[in-house]
DNA sequence: TAGATTGTTAATCGATTAACAATC
DNA sequence: TAGATTGTTAATCGATTAACAATC
């Protein structure tokens, strides 16, 4: 079927998950159909955007009713977790990465800790969950055997940048970076999110600073 | 001045601590000029975005010449930093909080956590630096007291939903949200970065799984 | 002066919002 | 049938990119 497929805008994407909170809320709420207008309010956004956004998918709706909450659970389950377990590795396993690795393992739904890798002799040897920081020199060996598709960056830029181009070659097809280096640039094949908290703290406190709106 | 004054959009702030790190990086390297071409080309953008993006706040730069790296870094600095050190306090201080207060308090600059609280007998009482967790029942006298600029919220979206309402009275002017409830909507006047690392694992999920691109 | 590169205006692109015919 | 609300096309808005005159 060449030329049917019809690409979602990032920015789609990356609101499916808070629909997916708001209509499980809804759900578990015993609310059985909402309008875009309705969702589209709780959310603070508008309607249009709400039925834009869904009909990227296929109009999952009914005209002149609006949209089955437990048919919409069912569609967004089916966009967010359909495909199975993603077994992800840690790489970096200091403060910051144990954090969230943990966060990965224990909250988040669809994902797997499998391995977690660092160099620091304080750390190798520690359990996160039920899995032991391994020396990051076995990482590669690791990923021939157990090709995981998840890879989450918790080290320093520099490391980062030595690390990036090696991405492919262990299989990786998702990168959750949390080091500065920005990975988007370079890769391909390989889906990048990009979590800066450094900068997402500085334009914070900008913000606060400058006299502006 | 009236009508002199005009609004930098948000892309391009968030776009500062990037600038700003590269800008340094190259500082320290030795380079002393620089022009948007070589510069976009590090970034992975267009010379054109880093002249539109340094024009909002009055071109740094050299016709014929480029950008003089050491004036940048001045420049960079003075947006991000002037102003002083902006006091948080940490609300929620679980595994997620806890880490983000450590970054706030020793890896970022410009920023001195001065409290943390949290209603769990567990970690009340415990030291994050050398701040100890509070109860949360002493939120507001010690807001009163102290005037803390940033609130840092750790918290479920349950809690931070009661929480939103407040923050203007406790005269917080940011807000570094971590929780899953949605800020941005509801507060005026109020700097809110959000953070929703649940929501980004969740989309890079999609877009590891999803056939497209 | 000639070459380079900025500051700034104009063109393009994509995302959001509005409008409305289709249809439950 | 009338009212409501979707799916979808059209209009608007803002951000990015391109172009070029100003000027070092």
């Amino acid at each position: 079927m060449p030329n049917t497929y019809q690409k979602i805008p990032l920015p789609v994407i990356k609101r499916l998950p808070r629909y997916y909170r708001h209509i499980v809320a809804l759900h578990q709420n015993g609310v059985e159909t909402i309008s875009s207008k309705m969702l589209a309010a709780r959310l603070g956004t508008t309607a249009s955007q709400v039925r834009q956004d869904f009909n990227c998918f296929g109009g999952f709706g009914l005209q002149g009713v609006g949209y089955n909450v437990q048919l919409l659970v069912r569609e967004l389950e089916k966009l967010l977790f359909s495909g199975g377990e993603l077994s992800a590795v840690l790489i970096g396993a200091g403060r910051l990465g144990r954090t969230m690795a943990h966060f990965l393992d224990v909250q988040a739904k669809g994902f797997k800790l499998v391995a977690a890798f660092d160099h620091d002799p304080e750390v190798i040897g520690r359990l996160l969950g039920n899995v032991p920081v391994q020396h990051v020199e076995n990482l590669v060996e690791f990923c021939k055997e157990h090709t995981p598709q998840i890879a989450m960056l918790c080290i320093p830029e520099k490391s980062a940048a030595d690390l990036a181009p090696l991405l492919p070659e262990l299989g990786i097809t998702g990168v959750w970076n949390f080091s500065n280096y920005d990975l988007s640039a370079n890769l391909t094949g390989i889906a990048v999110e990009n979590v800066h908290i450094g900068d997402s703290l500085q334009s914070l406190g900008y913000r606060v600073h400058s006299p502006a709106e």
